[in-house]
DNA sequence: GCACCAAATGTAAGCGCTTACAAAATATCA
DNA sequence: TGATATTTTGTAAGCGCTTACATTTGGTGC
């Protein structure tokens, strides 16, 4: 019979033996201290065989390392991370967990990551303040050891007095005047022209333009691009060809019913990006336009499908893997002390060319 | 002078006083000890507010939330995870994380286990064995409480083993004889057939055929449907006519490439998948066909891109954002008590028809 | 053989929480 | 009012690791 104390007292230890003995169903992982039991040594020499680093006999190892296979011991990463105050875990904030663009930052973070065995944790922020905030506290609270964020809601000085804090943050795709050093951004404005100077050369003057949300900083940044280059070319900007967007397929659809059902005349359309630009695609061919023959399309991002649309769309590169691989890398150097070099923090856009643009005959 | 002890020994009592006398570098947050000293209570009590659950008078619970603000605490998820023993946390494993397909799944799982403050880890496993497991021993070392695999290339065997073990799984889009109960799987069968007969029954009777890699299960479950539509109409399945494809754009495009390069005479194409689909379309415009005139295709998957691509693609809908939730359903309700009702566990796929079929005229 | 040193191993305290149990405070009722 | 039941609070022992420091072991050179 067992002891008086066993019922109520459900250590680890008695739970090891209740597990053994009779099957019981309570959760038990093998641990560090049932390695150490089988093969003979202390927790520390386990540890240590565990982080490679440390002095142990070839003997020793081998004892350990026999012990954990035979009991398929898994480290407890929770354990670890309390005991040394590392969690070998970067958080990830994008707007949303599907969407190409995301897709891609994400996958690059995450391989970049990989490589040095630190994990990326990944949380949404649905382009809302709140919801922003709240994912930042919830990283936070996961003891990420770092956080790289791509937030478009939250304010300036939120993210400027985020960085003072303990946790390390860069910032993916805004560039924020008091924390230049942590931010890794775009020149959206450039883009902005680009796009639109390409379809002046081609000799378009009334160009439409559907824009992503104006509140969001890169929006605004691409239409004063816009505007450069139409100025450029004595063009004036007419707002009855501009539309708010949403940054979505739907809302490039939109868009383009609205622009069609005013009866404006215009020859091209710049889109905010290439999701918008599908969109409007497809609203533009119901309404028995032929691209690009009666209308000439750019978009922005240059996702990975923009060369699979029909036509083939002509886009402004937004090098989002590029700059991803960047924001890990800061944080492999600043935090995990790799050593690699950081070079960039503005990357520039680029015009790529393809079957959606056609000069201008009238 | 500070004690003899004091250099050597750097508890987290002593940084508390670092940090605060000297503005000290070393990473520091807030614990629930100062928390509990600040606000003149115990540890335990503190502890309580935070879950809420226990009896605690209103005044001391408010004199623990004041200290908890003042102090700007953030529970350590880490140190709660190890003394409860649970993570909160559940692991999902896809294959990409970028892909429309995996995008929507990942999206879904994560949206429903919020509702609970569920956190989802992903890992990714890139189709391959060896990374699969990897990330599956990777999710396991972070004490997930459950795991919702979507994996292809782990054996059966594999996963009948793992749901043995003390982390609860389920399978998705998988359907494993020794453990139905916790797949949750489309039938792939009857979609590729369903994708068949329509062609069948708009009259078209040499369907090429760009399937998915064959090792995979369900590139095999939809050619089989695939056949059984053809021998239901009495056609035969042309081996020259079919493509192995890699259920990717690239290799849609490729694929059909081939296909038309062999001067084989075809009216119609059904694709794996829809991305291969809008690959292979691409090829077939750049090779001269329009679509559906000269070709009809069929995709599978009804991403929600396909209504955007041109000509609109008529494909078989894959309901991944309910399987995903009832996935993450039956995790709320098996591992965390929740007592959602689970319905289903295999779902069934349907015909979308939009524009990218045509009936067949010669 | 012995002193000495480096390498190998062990000891034990601590990471920030939870939780069983004990103790104290308050409410309830005769 | 005091005895008892109930609610509120505190105490302290873990959770599975890391790591500073102490101790042991096994070579060296003389």
């Amino acid at each position: 019979m067992a002891p008086l104390w066993f019922d109520g007292c459900e250590t680890a230890a008695h739970i090891r033996k209740l597990v053994t003995e009779s099957g019981n169903n309570r959760r038990y992982m093998t641990t560090i201290y049932d390695v150490s039991e089988l093969a003979g040594v202390s927790l520390a020499t386990v540890s240590r065989v565990m982080n490679k680093n440390a002095n142990v006999s070839d003997k020793t190892r081998q004892k350990v390392v026999n012990a954990m296979e035979q009991l398929g011991y898994r480290p407890s990463a929770i354990a670890k991370g309390l005991a040394s105050n590392r969690s070998s875990s970067v958080g990830v904030l994008i707007s949303e967990l599907h969407g190409p663009f995301y897709g891609s930052m994400m996958s690059a973070v995450e391989a970049e990551l990989r490589k040095f065995d630190i994990h990326a944790i990944i949380a949404a922020g649905h382009s809302n303040a709140e919801k922003e905030a709240e994912s930042i506290e919830f990283l936070l609270t996961r003891r990420c050891d770092a956080l790289i964020l791509w937030v478009e809601s939250v304010p300036d000085r939120y993210l400027v007095e985020l960085a003072k804090r303990d946790t390390p943050i860069v910032v993916l795709g805004r560039k924020i005047a008091k924390i230049t050093k942590n931010c890794v951004s775009l020149n959206n404005e450039e883009g902005g022209y680009l796009a639109a100077r390409y379809l002046l050369e081609q000799g378009h003057r009334k160009i439409a333009y559907i824009s992503g949300p104006l509140w969001k900083g890169d929006t605004q940044d691409r239409l004063s691009g816009h505007k450069r280059a139409l100025a450029e070319y004595g063009v004036k900007f007419n707002t009855k060809l501009h539309c708010e967007g949403d940054y979505r397929e739907e809302g490039g659809f939109r868009g383009m019913t609205e622009l069609l059902g005013l009866r404006n005349t215009f020859s091209a359309v710049v889109c905010g990006n290439d999701e918008m630009a599908a969109g409007a695609m497809t609203s533009a061919r119901d309404a028995g336009l032929s691209i690009p023959e009666d209308l000439s399309v750019v978009g922005f991002d240059n996702l990975v499908y923009a060369r699979y649309l029909y036509p083939k769309l002509s886009t402004i590169n937004y090098p989002v893997r590029e700059m991803a691989q960047m924001a890990a890398r800061w944080v492999l150097k600043h935090v995990y002390k790799n050593q690699r070099l950081v070079a960039t923090n503005i990357f520039e856009p680029e015009l790529v060319a393809r079957d959606s643009v056609q000069q201008f005959r009238r």
